[in-house]
DNA sequence: ATTGGAATGTCAACAAGGCTGACGTAAACT
DNA sequence: AGTTTACGTCAGCCTTGTTGACATTCCAAT
């Protein structure tokens, strides 16, 4: 992924894309960006006793069945205290089931129960919509572009993650 | 920007960047880009009693002197109430000044003071950092395609305070 | 000139969701 | 046997969002 990609072309007016105003422009549409990105399941869940918390780990588990706590914790890079008030909740109200580990009966696996996959793809549905959307008016080029820029942007650690991921499920 | 935007060439292999699979990975993405993006401001902040909160008021401060509350109000998307909090602050330790409106007496001016645009740079400095080494990485083309899915991705009236922004400061 | 409404500020109370620190239990490793 | 690991939990704190109520100041329209 960071092998074939070419520099600018460095002529007259080349490395303008990286003006401080450039920059700043890009961080701002990255400010408003996200606040578009998590409108939708925000409106779902505000409705419910949810918070995006609920929503992260919904997704990943749903993303990754059977992820034990520990791995979740480092993907969603919040303490275990922090995780663990929300799926608290969510194991009470039999949306994720907790399983102890077969070989390690320490770990505890977890996964969405119907009711939550019910929930994942309420929660899914309306941000992929709207990701869609955007995806088609910007056109394929567009969004490699995006995900180029959006993983040159993330931190070692979490482009672990994020490659981890997506190997998986490819 | 709306209009010359072409759709995807249709043929046989396309809209594969529309798969259900494609827009998960773009949804992780934005997740795992956004954490990187607030990242280093972050970890300055958390030195001070400060959090994201004065950070983006002091952004958009410095990016609009003189603006008032109510406009910083829409810019932000917050209550009144919770951005007083962090203004009340930022006034007080004298790295926001609020000045009465001329013509509108009711109306509060806001700027930066020296010492406001210090921290302004520090922080601003940071974000750009990452972000000028993404976009170097990524290439011109990648930006332009970054911008433009991160355009379609807003809300209508948070696409119109972005361009209302790029206008004042092109 | 008085009144209505807009812009702002402030107090209070509350909730979500981060954090740290401390402690406990069970299982696994050495 | 002792240590480490994985997980859960309790308690307390912080930031940052919310709503509701109320005061002030000023513009504008009747």
């Amino acid at each position: 992924m960071a092998d074939g990609r070419m520099m600018a072309p460095s002529s007259g007016d080349s490395l303008l894309f990286l003006t401080d105003e450039q920059l700043r422009q890009g961080i701002e549409a990255m400010f408003f960006a996200y606040r578009g990105f998590t409108a939708d399941p925000d409106r779902i869940l505000a409705d419910m006793a949810y918070g995006r918390a609920h929503h992260r780990a919904i997704h990943f588990i749903n993303r990754a069945p059977g992820t034990t706590v520990n791995n979740l914790l480092n993907i969603l890079g919040v303490t275990k205290q922090s995780l663990n008030r929300v799926l608290r909740t969510l194991i009470a109200d039999g949306l994720v089931q907790s399983k102890v580990g077969r070989n390690d009966k320490r770990e505890r696996h977890l996964f969405l129960t119907d009711e939550g996959r019910k929930l994942e793809q309420e929660l899914s549905d309306s941000q992929r919509a709207r990701m869609r959307l955007a995806f088609r008016t910007a056109g394929p080029e567009a969004v490699a572009g995006f995900r180029t820029v959006l993983e040159a942007m993330m931190d070692p650690e979490m482009r672990q993650s994020f490659d981890r991921l997506r190997e998986s499920a490819p």
